[in-house]
Order: structure tokens, then sequence, then C-alpha cells
DNA sequence: GCGTGTCAAGAGCGGCGCTCTCGATTTAGT
DNA sequence: ACTAAATCGAGAGCGCCGCTCTTGACACGC
């Protein structure tokens, strides 16, 4: 990278920033599909053909305008994780910061769990970073357990067949969470996001819309759901008196 | 409309049909925003300009698909549904027709539930063939009501605030089933087309992918929280001995 | 100081949605 | 049956778009 080694290098530098600023700056605005690299040259006073010098493809501009769409909505969750104490608590203000994002970011976050982009096909590059609110769900669910703050549901059913190494690969990022759990976590994750998908896109409109009060019903009863009841479960058969050792 | 009333009227029906069936052809391979009018005239073998006859803008023909592909899933979820006798068997199974037709017809599903097209804006005409599925549910549940198969839920919180209005107009659909359901229903209802959307969108890949295990344990837990026991409900405080009135 | 690599600029390719005009044909009213 | 109006497909053309290739100027490292 040899980054602002010299004055090209640090020109380039600057100017790959700018064109990323305008181009989301035109997402804004816009959405997705209209990006247009021409207007991105424009609004920079440059030539179109300047622009390929920077981001070969539009396509490498959209990886580029994802990848960074991922990783501000994962800094959100992870900040609004680190803000509260209670894992309840923690796993609500998660889900509130996702779709407030959402709700200031509409097409950035269409872009990234919308329908995908025409021809685009999603890189490699962009797998880690789509991860980190799922990472920051899965962390509080293991840190509830560590606190003996889970639930046992008892009434959960197992999974079984192929559902059981799907979860172990959640189980190696949230340790001790129970089976039963993190199936639960995956429908709460899916909901969640439907639910902002349904706001966004208008599928909620004369029914649920205004959505504020169902968003935050439907989470309190979510997070039920998964056994994060917000005090201490009393009887924690996995890790009895959990709550004592830290 | 005057349907085929004269030579004219019947050629320009056809066309119009056949303009519609290259559109979907080419949907299916390429996507809604990779649809170009001047490849759906070169495959009818006219020139451009004359599509202009029949469908007045892009817009106007994407309209046209999107209530097809509204009430061709709305036919699905009503068939799934008049199938089954069983009220949890008749939602389980409107739930995976759905999916079925989602995973069938992946840009069509996208179209209607995926990020809304560019500059799109849904007219009004569409409203009324976008609640076909989620009037099928209700349905469902209004039956499972008045058959005495819908568990009490009496854990569940009631609503408050501005949701009490918002689920009085879902109740209208689905007379008699207590606020609590129907709220769960939509939270029912958003995670199932979350599911969907994250399985179609690749965003299950690493973990839940392939879905269809987990897709069918979600269902049956949904179903568990709506009070879809798939039982005569034995306490319903609502309407005692419903089950024996029909 | 000089070759080398990088840069913005310009022209141009094919494709796009869309508009307008122009004859040909069909329809509808008398 | 004749004519005026409506509708039709075809064609040319407008301003966009992504993208490519070439050219000449500039800055860099030796």
């Amino acid at each position: 990278m040899n980054a602002g080694r010299t004055a090209r290098d640090r020109a380039r530098a600057e100017l790959t920033r700018e064109i990323k600023d305008a181009a989301r700056r035109q997402l804004a605005v816009e959405g997705a599909e209209r990006l247009s690299l021409r207007a991105i040259s424009r609004e920079l006073g440059m030539v179109s053909s300047a622009l390929y010098r920077y981001f070969p493809s539009r396509d490498e501009l959209l990886t580029a305008l994802i990848i960074d769409a991922y990783d501000a909505l994962g800094a959100e969750a992870e900040a609004a994780a680190r803000d509260e104490e209670n894992p309840r608590e923690a796993w609500l203000a998660v889900c509130h910061a996702v779709r407030d994002w959402a709700r200031k970011h509409p097409h950035e976050y269409s872009l990234i769990y919308g329908s995908p982009v025409a021809g685009y096909q999603a890189p490699e590059s962009t797998i880690q970073p789509a991860s980190r609110v799922a990472v920051v769900l899965l962390g509080l669910l293991g840190r509830a357990y560590s606190e003996g703050m889970l639930a046992p549901l008892d009434e959960a059913p197992e999974p079984t067949g192929l559902l059981v190494e799907q979860v172990a690969t959640l189980a190696a990022i949230a340790p001790g969470v129970p089976a039963k759990v993190l199936i639960r976590a995956v429908i709460a994750w899916t909901q969640l996001f439907g639910m902002i998908s349904f706001e966004l896109y208008g599928q909620l409109v004369g029914t649920m819309d205004p959505a504020d009060e169902f968003f935050a019903h439907a989470l309190a009863q979510m997070a039920d759901f998964l056994g994060l009841g917000g005090r201490p479960a009393l009887t924690n058969p996995a890790d009895p008196g959990a709550a004592a050792s830290l």
C-alpha cells in the first residue's frame, strides 16, 4: 500500500476517497442502480475515463461501497452492544441500532440486504464485514450465557438432522450457548431483517406503519422467545452459579 | 376494454401478452434492472418504438409484471391454504408454498419483495394484489379461531398505544382472533419473508444454507409461537366450545 | 537528466429509454 | 360506400450510460 509515501500516492489515496464519497452521496439520493460513473466524474470535475484509473469497473466501486456499508452498520451494532450492560438490553439496543442505521441510510441498506444488483456477484472480500452484525448478536448470547442470564428454554425443540451440524458452526462463535437458543437466534435474526426490510420497502403501509411501536413490541417478544429475560435465570442447568463467578 | 371486439383489439391484446411473456422470460434470466425494452422488441422482431404503443414506459411494464407476480404468488398461497384441513398444517403449507415459489422465481420475488427498483414508485393498483398472501394467512387464523384451534397465549403481552388501532385493522380480516395473536402473526409474517430473502440473497451461506431443515424448523416454532398447536385448544376463553359449534 | 510509469483528457463503441415524424392500414360515423 | 379519425409499425434521432483505446503531459526513481 505504501500509504502517502510520495505526492502521487497521497493524491491517489485522496482521489480514491473523494470518488467513494461522491458515489455514496449519489447513492443516497438515487439508489444503487442509478449510480453513474459519468455523474461522479462530472461532480468531481474530471473526465469519465479517468475514473477507471481508480476503479476498474462500476462493480468494483459497488463492492467498495458494499464493504463500507457493512462496516458502518457493523460499527453501529458493536457500539450499541458495548453501551449496555444487561444482555437483554444490549440485544435490544443492537436491533434498534440496526433499524436506525437502515432508516438513515436506506439505499446503503438495500445495497447489502436488498435484492442483489443486476449482474453483480459479491466477491469473497464482502463475507467477513457482512458477518459483523451476526457476530455481535451471537457474542451477546455467549455473554448472556456465561452470566447465567439465559433461560433454559425447556419447551423448545432440539435441532435434528443437518441442523445439528449447521448450529455447531454458530456455537464456535457463542461458546456454551445451547443449540436450541442458537436456532432461535437465527429465527430472531431473520425476523429482525425481515421486519426492517418490510418497513423500508413499504410492505407495512396500511397496517403497522409507522412501525416504531410494533418494532419495539416485536423485539421484546423475540427476546423472550430467545430466553433473554433480562434477569438471571435461576435454574441454568448448564452452568449453575455462573452469575456469581464474575 | 372491449376485449376482442375487432381484429385490431384482438391483435393488440395478444401482442400485449406476448410482450409481457418476453419480458418475464428476460426477467427470469437477467433480473429486473437488466430488463430492456429494446431487447424485448428484438426478440419479438419489432422496432423498439413500437413497444411504446403498448406500454407507455418501462415502469408501466414493470408495474404489469409486479401485479402478475403478486397474483401468481397469491394464487399459490390460496391453493396451498385450500388443500389443508388442519389450520396448523394449512399455515405451514402456505409458508412452504411461498418459499417454493420464491425459489422457483427469484427475480420475480425480488421484484415484489426486494429493494424497490430505482426511480420506480409503486402505483396504487399494486396494493390489492400485494395483500393476498397476508389475507390468506390472516384468514387461516380466523378459521383456526372459529374452530377452537387457537391456544390462548396467556403469557403473550397485550398490544398498547398505537398498536391497538393498527391491530384493529387486521382484526377486520380475521374476526375474533385475539390481538395478541394478530401481533404475533405479523411477527411470523416478517420472519417468513426475512428468512426467504436471506436464503435467496445468500445471507445464510456458511451457516444455514441449504436451508430446508432450518426453514421447516423455524416454521414449526413460529406456528407454536402463534398458538397454532394443530390440536383443539382445550380452554379457549374467548369462545368456549367453538370446536363443537361447527 | 533521462527513461519509465502514471496521469487526465478526448474520441469513440454499442447499448439504453424515450420522442417525434411519417406513411400505411384499420376502424367508425355518415 | 365513402371519408375522417384513430391506430399501427418503422425509422431517425436525442441524450444518457459503461467501457476502451490512444495521446500527450507530468512526476517519479535511477
